[in-house]
Parts: C-alpha cells; structure tokens; sequence
DNA sequence: GCCGTTTTCGGCCCGACTGTTTTCAGTCG
C-alpha cells in the first residue's frame, strides 16, 4: 500500500525537475532529490514523525523541507509544487527522461521555442530551428532524435535475476579475451537492487580498446552506443527485448576505486568523497589521492581502509546510515551465503512442481543444505493439484519414510496452505500438528479483507509463517489489498514469522518491509518458492534482499541448524 | 534547500565524454 512518505517523496521528485528545467541552482535541485529518497527509504511513518516534531532531526529534511511535508500531511498539497508545475508545463517534465537532454537544454528551447513537449520537440527539430539555437548543432540534434528514439522504446527496469542471467553470460563472453584480469558486475547489479536499469561491468586489461572491440563484437549485439578506449555500450537483444550493456576498462593499479567508484550508489559515493574532502584528500575512480599522490588503488579494502572503513557489502552501499555506524564501529554483520542452512518453500511433484521428494533432497544436498521444507499447495489450489487431506496423510508417511534413509539432510515436512474467504486455513488441524511447518497464504480473493485474513491467519496456533505478505509480483502486479504495517504488527503480537519469498519476481517481503519488520523484532523465513530444481538459486536472489534490508543471521530461522528451528516451530 | 567541535554564510563529489567552443557547458554515471 502506498502511504505518505511515497506521496511525498514523489511529489518533491516532480519539484526537483521542474527546478531543473527552470534552472534553479543544482543544489535545490539536489536537495529535492536528497529528500525525496530519504522519504522512500524512512523505515517510519511520517505521519508519526511529524507528530512529534521529529521531522527536521531526519538527515536532508531541513526546516523547509519540513514544513512542506507538514502542509502536505494538514492540507493534502504542497503550495510551492503547485507553483512549480505551473511554471513547467508536464510534458516538459517528461523530456527529461529521454537520454542525452537535460534541464539547461529543455529550458532553452522551451524559453526560445515554445517547446512544450515531445511533439513539439520533434518539430522543431523537424523544421531545423532547434539546430540555430546558441550552443546547439548537428550533432546535438542528431544526439538528441537517437535520445527520442531509445526513450520511446524504453523498456522497464529488467528483474535482477534477468540482469544478472545476461551479466554473467556476456562475462564469459568477455573471458574469452586474453589479457583480460579482473571482471566484475558493477552498479545496481553488483548491488543487488530487485530491478536493474542497464547492466554495468567492469574490467582489468593491458588493450582497453581491444577488449573493447571484442565486447561489443558480443554475437546478440544490435547495435554499438559507444565504442572507446576506455568505455563501451552495446545493446543487445534478449528474450524480454532489448537491453544495455556497458563495459568500463581500467588499469590495473585503479581496480580497487573503479569498482568502489562504479558499484555506488552515487549517494554512497558523495558522502565517501565528503570525508574524503574533510580529511583533505580526493577520491574519483582512479584512487585516492593527497595532493597528486595515490594512496589507494588496488583493492576495494585499500579504498575503504583509507577512512578507516570496511569493504560494506554492496548490498549495503545506499547511504542509509552504513557510513556514520562503520565510522563508530557498529556497523551490523548481515546474513551471507554460508549460514543459510536450508530453503523453507519447496514445492514437489506431489502438487505443481516437477521434482519427486527424492530429488528435491537430492538437489539440497548437492546445495549444502541440512535441510529442506516440502510445502505443497492445500485442496483448495484446485489449479495446483493442491493436496487434500488423504493424499497430505499420505506424504507426510513418504517424508517420514524417506528422512530414515537420507543422510546428511533432511526434509521437514511443510505445507503452503490457503487462507481462506473467512480467514480460516484450508486443513484440518489434526494433520497441521503433524508438520514442521505450516506457511499459510492468500492465493485468491486479492481485494477482499485480505488484511483481516492474514491476521485471522497469525492468530491460528498451528500456523508458522505467511507466505509471500504482499502479494505483489515485480514484473507487474500490485499485490493484494494488504496493509503490511498491521499484518507486520499482529505477526510480532502472535509472535510469527514472516516469509521472504526469494522468487525473483516476488521478493516478498520487500527490503522496506523487512527493515520494518526487523525493527518489530520479527524473525523471517526465507523460501524460494521453487516448483523445479533450476529454481533453488533463486536462494541467492531472497538472500541479497535480506542483506539489503541488513538482516542478520539472527533475524532469519534458516540460519538454524535442524534441531533448534523445528524446536523453534514447534513452540 | 541543507548543513556546521574550525563556519549561521558559503560551501555543497568528481571525472569522462561530447560538442560546441577558442576556454567551456551540458550531461552522465
């Protein structure tokens, strides 16, 4: 559900690009920006916070800012948005997204040429009268129409788990090149974010421009952006499209900055260049420097040592805090890799999914897993052969007697059980008490009390978790008609766990919800929902959203080795 | 517009690239 502080920060997103058009001092502009992003990412309410006069204690929200937020919450507007958007026409606005235009050019030919909008840019552009304009010439123009042409077939964000799919391929791609040293994703990719907008990689080698010339010699390339010593941008066509790759070549001595420099995000990086410039020194992505000379290069340590930091996680590099509790030590240890201990949403042949019992142990011991949760659909996912309660009777024997004879793991015996109309679970309780654990969720009746219905849900005594809370998929659903912050409460009122759903397209909960959900003392389960074995690494995807939210291996009950986490359900 | 154990005024990240310039402006990441 949307609340206030996406309203807002949307709102002062919009002020700071009308700023931009108009031409105001970039430092307003950024100002807007700062505090919209921090609304996004503020864990409260704001409605909470401005109750209690602790508005303007958040980083980035001055006294002005403040007080637009509380005219906003008092009056539902904001004066000086409205003043703005009059000034700048929307669909000025919407020219800033094409790539290659920015406020000081949209400016001048909306002040010189009336431009109003993407029409009437390409008519200007048409009749030659954009290219008169002072500073302007063919080539701008030129740039300016491929701008329009790849903003009017630009496509959404790509999911991580597309992103990183055709990463890890152009790397071996790459690979083939000799000469080539390190090679790493870069950006949000490296970070982890749950949808990525073009693909940034970066590379060590002795030839920029060859490697170059080989990457964007990559055999599904369409089309070359960019094709330098230093610097390359392909399209390429995939499934789903088409989609950007860049590709930065650096030397060897600048590794460590160039991927501190190109992992970001860019207000991770502001605020390190800030206590690069207090310390007298500067920091771009060829290393840090005292006056001309390199003290740090590299390595990412070596970056980071600088200041007395540690290398962050890149999931963690967001300006959210990280740098201020590294600086005094405290910065958390969140969840890795190696302390998940098994996946807790599995689904078997004995519902919709592909694999037999035998297999899916088969796949978590091949994963290093002590344990994995088969957690069929109940009777009512009729469309998913859902499980009616001989045929559960009947698996939870199989599991039983398979567990006697596999060493080394071990299945738990689950169920993704329906909640119902009414709030009730779809299976009877005498074979609930059978199971380790008990997932419950909303497969229908998205808009119909879904609130109420999970609560109903938490409160039943047999249930262990909910799974998937939100509903929402990635590539374009919004979820049910939930309101998490009650569910996130009533969960820790009942003393329930949460699923994070580590389908790539699910990722739910969300990093947001998880940091609220932290904060409520939740502990969460994290599943990968998989129906085949391919699926398994989706793991890895539900992990790095964990550790975005900087959960620890203490927040998360697949941590746990067998014997604590069935104690753990059973309470 | 925000921010401050050097500052309540005067700063605010840095460099590449491109195209328009004749020394720089705009855009991007």
């Amino acid at each position: 559900m949307e609340n206030k502080n996406k309203e807002i920060a949307n709102l002062f997103y919009q002020i700071a690009d009308a700023l931009e058009i108009k031409g105001e001092t970039g430092f307003k502009v950024i100002a807007y920006q700062k505090a919209a992003r921090v609304l996004e990412d503020l864990s409260q309410d704001v409605e909470a916070l401005a109750a209690s006069g602790k508005l303007a204690e958040i980083p980035g929200i001055g006294k002005g800012m403040a007080e637009k937020i509380e005219e906003y919450l008092k009056t539902g507007k904001i004066k000086r948005y409205e003043e703005v958007m009059k000034e700048v026409p929307e669909g000025l606005l919407k020219l800033l997204e094409i790539p290659g235009l920015g406020g000081k050019t949209i400016h001048l030919m909306h002040k010189e040429l009336k431009v109003n909008n993407l029409d009437d840019l390409k008519k200007v552009i048409q009749d030659g009268s954009l290219e008169k304009l002072y500073g302007m010439g063919q080539k701008k123009v030129e740039n300016i129409k491929k701008g329009i042409e790849l903003f009017e077939q630009a496509q959404e964000r790509m999911p991580i788990y597309e992103a990183m799919t055709i990463a890890e391929e152009v790397i071996e791609y790459l690979k083939m090149f000799e000469g080539l040293s390190h090679v790493s994703t870069a950006g949000s990719l490296r970070r982890m974010k749950e949808t990525v907008g073009d693909i940034d990689i970066l590379a060590t080698g002795r030839d920029g421009q060859k490697i170059i010339k080989h990457f964007v010699a990559f055999p599904r390339t369409v089309r070359v952006l960019a094709e330098g010593e230093t610097k390359g941008s392909i399209l390429i066509t995939t499934e789903t499209g088409q989609r950007q790759v860049d590709l930065r070549i650096v030397e060897e001595d600048s590794y460590g900055p160039a991927l501190q420099y190109f992992t970001g995000s860019k207000a991770h990086n502001i605020k390190l260049r800030g206590l690069a410039k207090d310390k007298g020194l500067k920091i771009s992505e060829y290393g840090v420097f005292r006056s001309e000379k390199k003290i740090a290069g590299r390595s990412e340590e070596e970056v980071y040592g600088v200041f007395g930091l540690p290398v962050f996680p890149p999931e963690m590099r967001e300006d959210r805090g990280e740098i201020e509790l590294a600086l005094e030590g405290k910065l958390p240890v969140i969840v890795e890799p190696e302390d998940i201990k098994g996946d807790l949403h599995v689904h078997s042949n004995w519902s919709d999914g592909v694999m037999s019992l035998e297999e899916v142990a088969e796949h978590g011991k091949k994963l290093g897993y002590s344990y994995i949760a088969i957690c069929d659909h109940s009777q009512a996912a009729k469309y998913a052969h859902g499980l009616s309660p001989d045929r559960l009777a009947e698996q939870i024997e199989q599991i039983d007697k398979l567990n006697s004879k596999l060493k080394g793991i071990k299945l738990l015996k689950g169920i993704e059980v329906d909640i119902l109309g009414d709030g009730s679970i779809d299976c009877p309780e005498e074979l609930l008490q059978k199971l380790d654990l008990v997932v419950a969720s909303i497969h229908s009746g998205f808009k119909k009390n879904v609130t109420e219905r999970i609560i109903s849900a938490l409160k039943h005594p047999l249930v262990n978790t909910i799974g998937h809370p939100t509903g929402r998929l990635i590539s374009g659903r919004e979820g049910y008609e939930v309101d998490i912050d009650k569910v996130i409460e009533a969960a820790a009122e009942y003393k329930k766990i949460l699923e994070l759903n580590a389908y790539y397209d699910r990722l739910d909960l969300n990093e947001y919800n998880l940091k609220k959900a932290k904060e409520k003392g939740l502990l969460i389960a994290i599943g990968t929902d998989t129906h085949y074995a391919h699926g398994f690494e989706m793991m890895r995807f539900g992990l790095a959203i964990a550790r975005r939210a900087w959960l620890t291996k203490k927040d998360i009950i697949n941590t746990l080795p067998v014997s604590k986490l069935l104690a753990l359900l059973k309470k």
